[in-house]
DNA sequence: TTGAAAGCGCTAACAG
DNA sequence: CTGTTAGCGCTTTCAA
């Protein structure tokens, strides 16, 4: 059994006193400005090696409370559920802890009153920074976190009160639709307009997306069917009803497809499989996202992949110049295959 | 611009001082305890208003330090770039808060040191459990933690000295097994072997899936190939290689396949694809593990799910009863579509 | 009903 | 080279 009941822990008074000196020492030799502090590498060494058999370990809420920077840096984002967000995070825990930052992260769910909870909660834990992604308000966080003294970076879905990172979107989406109508060009033997759906009309991506989507058709001289542009929201089902509800009240889909998410095109590749309308012609799809599976499994599927690193290494690079003006707009391209 | 400097935090005293009355009365109200305290409801009522108005958030690290318990909870694992991964922070973080634990979660990229650095730095924030999911060495982790008091759990896969909740891997691998043998039978007219491919044969869940793996076998009553069970590790290219090399040296790899996660699978169907010998009869997969668009995209793959709910409720039902017997190893079943 | 005061474990002056 | 000391912001007796 280990029942272990938490027993008190070993502090810096507990080494101190075994190794018959001050807690000042132990605690400049463990945290390595023992030099500066021109201790003998006789005592440093007994030290560590006492704090060693004890199985010491600081205390961060006490060490915190006492330095004036806590080097914590907290990141909302939606969910864990695709490869963008998993990516995000890896990405992200990686070069905070590359930088001595120590990552926290907490995902939302896509509830904006998480969202709001979960940003004071970082405030709380006295987060340097916090980086909200794919915020649905990210302009109340920054509210909060300029309250607090504390700064904030809208990733991915931008904001207009702090520094945003997010993919170009009109530039990727033109090029993916340029791609996409081509080929659908390839397999049908005609340009045709496509369909636009997923996301919501009123995201700002969602609303670059689509002003790409137009300005590839008008530079390939295809017109546009307003009534196929479908805003239905991200979630699978969403994008699946709204398939369904065109099938019904027009008999047919577009065979060519702009799907605004991989979320998305889980409903779309759903209704897909159990609808006979493309039995005959398989759909001919462009997806502003990017996931492995989709890229091998069949289908002619052209994807937008985001560039992770890329828009972090920005995020990154304002964290450490310590800056972050107000409202400014950083877009980095997305990644074709 | 949002040049925030840091400023001085708001503290109790500064409310406190605000609110004409003591830093005591601040905190009973702040924190709830405030009718134990009898303070009037007016004063409750004021304190809260002023600390809403100076957008006041706790200083955790000064709370905690005083408390005794942190109710923080902390998780490792190795990665976030799949759906099992990702669904199990996910629960974990969902569960977690409705339980009132503050969730705090870091991964590993499978590397052993960063483990082990990862399970120090937890237990430096004073987490009160640790679960160490999917872990390389997840006894050295139940040590550690062991060492400072602090209780552990492991998750997906098992340890010897402390609770380890998995999935069943022999029932569902044997399952999985014979699912995908009569898959072969009907879409090719006779039973035939398969090849097991992806995951470390030093690890027990790899282990105990070729357990069941056999099993199944000799229950259809279908001989094994011995040289067909590559467990070569789990990255996709190792996968990829393997197949390769069998192919290079045998001429033909088995139309039935078992692919020990979606993280293998990746490396299988990159290779299927790139390869001429699966374009007359496409392979017959059973996969252990899930992944939406694998199940939406063409082929036929049967996926054993990973019972992500069940584990972790069993985990926290641990963590609420405050036990973890040594060693004592919990099953979950995965699902079948 | 409320306030004063001690102290959680650690760091950083400062004094030897 | 090393130890003493004064807090960091908060919670929690205890005393009023």
């Amino acid at each position: 059994m280990n029942q272990q009941r938490p027993q008190k822990k070993t502090t810096i008074y507990d080494l101190a006193e075994l190794a018959g000196t001050s807690a000042s020492a132990v605690s400049a030799v463990l945290n390595g400005n023992w030099k500066k502090r021109r201790i003998s590498s006789q005592l440093a060494e007994k030290i560590t090696r006492i704090a060693e058999e004890q199985g010491y370990a600081v205390n961060m809420q006490a060490s915190l409370l006492r330095r004036e920077k806590s080097r914590i840096i907290g990141m909302i984002v939606p969910k864990y559920d695709n490869r963008y967000f998993g990516s995000i995070v890896e990405t992200f825990e990686i070069m905070a802890r590359a930088r001595g930052l120590f990552p926290i992260i907490t995902c939302t769910l896509r509830d904006p009153d998480l969202e709001i909870e979960a940003a004071r909660t970082m405030l709380s834990y006295q987060v340097e920074w916090l980086i909200s992604t794919g915020a649905t308000d990210p302009d109340r966080i920054t509210d909060i976190c300029l309250a607090a003294g504390t700064r904030s970076l809208n990733l991915d879905l931008p904001g207009t009160k702090a520094t945003s990172i997010i993919s170009d979107n009109f530039a990727g989406a033109r090029e993916l639709t340029k791609r996409t109508l081509i080929n659908v060009e390839q397999k049908s033997g005609a340009m045709a307009p496509l369909l636009f759906i997923g996301g919501r009309g009123s995201d700002h991506n969602t609303a670059e997306r689509i002003r790409g989507f137009r300005m590839a058709h008008q530079d390939l001289g295809v017109p546009i069917e307003e009534h196929h542009i479908l805003a239905c929201g991200y979630a699978p089902e969403k994008a699946a009803q709204a398939l369904s509800a065109m099938a019904a009240s027009e008999g047919s889909v577009p065979r060519g497809m702009f799907v605004n998410s991989t979320i998305s095109l889980e409903g779309v590749m759903r209704w897909i499989k159990s609808s006979p309308l493309f039995d005959a012609a398989p759909p001919i799809i462009g997806c502003f996202d990017w996931d492995p599976f989709v890229a091998l499994l069949g289908h002619d599927i052209e994807m937008a992949r985001q560039d992770v690193p890329g828009m972090l290494t920005a995020a990154f690079d304002i964290v450490e110049k310590g800056s972050g003006d107000t409202g400014k707009l950083i877009e980095i391209p997305p990644l074709f295959a």
